[in-house]
DNA sequence: CCGTATCATGAAGGTGCCGTCTTGCGCCTT
DNA sequence: AAGGCGCAAGACGGCACCTTCATGATACGG
């Protein structure tokens, strides 16, 4: 997601925005969530998460890992193993991730039927 | 913002991210954020943002009308008037975008200190 | 010795968002 | 008759994200 410049009478939306770069990187909300139940290898989350490719999941673990959301440990064993889990800073991002999914879970059927309305609609 | 298919086991994720790709349209939060604070003409928001080029502010009030987070109402004078407000649902959603900014701006220190953190170990 | 397991990186290509520029429409003012 | 105003939509290009495919490093087991 692109970087933006902050706007002056509303600022705090660029705030806003600033996070939503965060999760709103594609598979980022499902890593951290994984995470908040136990800290998990690499291999661990590619493998339930099952969509994802290594480069993918690399990328937002490096991501979540910049922005001090996780926390990367490198056990330098052959193979090597990694190990990530959630920072401070990460758990309190479930604070709005959670509130991000019950408005999902309770509204998603309202948006959908708004789309059905708006595709008739349009139509005619 | 990309769709996705629903993840098995996490499959709220996949409901958090469908949101995501609502709020997450580049100037969805700030329009949603104005519309709150009271109704306004399509060229009062063009205004009022500044940063916005026609063609996008159109574009994001069309997925949020679509998505039934706002209302399009026509007026049909010359030259026409077109008023959008936030919608019942369209209000609900500021729970989780005021969750959003919240985090946004307490946090934001953090993120940046981690970033800094981050590029001065990766230096090395 | 060679394959394998674990994690990471790089190039290349598709796709969708967003910005710029242009066009259109409908009636008013000048 | 010409141009402006308020709103919308089209073609077009850039850019970021994501995916696919290929490669690499390392040391253990067979």
């Amino acid at each position: 997601m692109k970087p933006d410049s902050p706007n002056g009478a509303h600022s705090y939306c660029g705030a806003a925005r600033e996070i939503l770069t965060i999760i709103g990187a594609k598979w980022a909300v499902l890593v951290v969530s994984l995470l908040d139940e136990k800290p998990r290898r690499f291999s661990e989350l590619k493998r339930e998460i099952g969509d994802i490719t290594q480069k993918s999941l690399t990328s937002v673990l490096r991501e979540l890992e910049k922005d001090g959301i996780i926390e990367r440990v490198v056990t330098p064993t052959v193979p090597p193993r990694v190990d990530y889990s959630l920072t401070e800073l990460g758990r309190s991002l479930l604070v709005p991730i959670k509130a991000l999914r019950l408005w999902a879970m309770e509204n998603h059927p309202a948006v959908v039927a708004a789309r059905e309305r708006f595709e008739v609609k349009t139509a005619a």
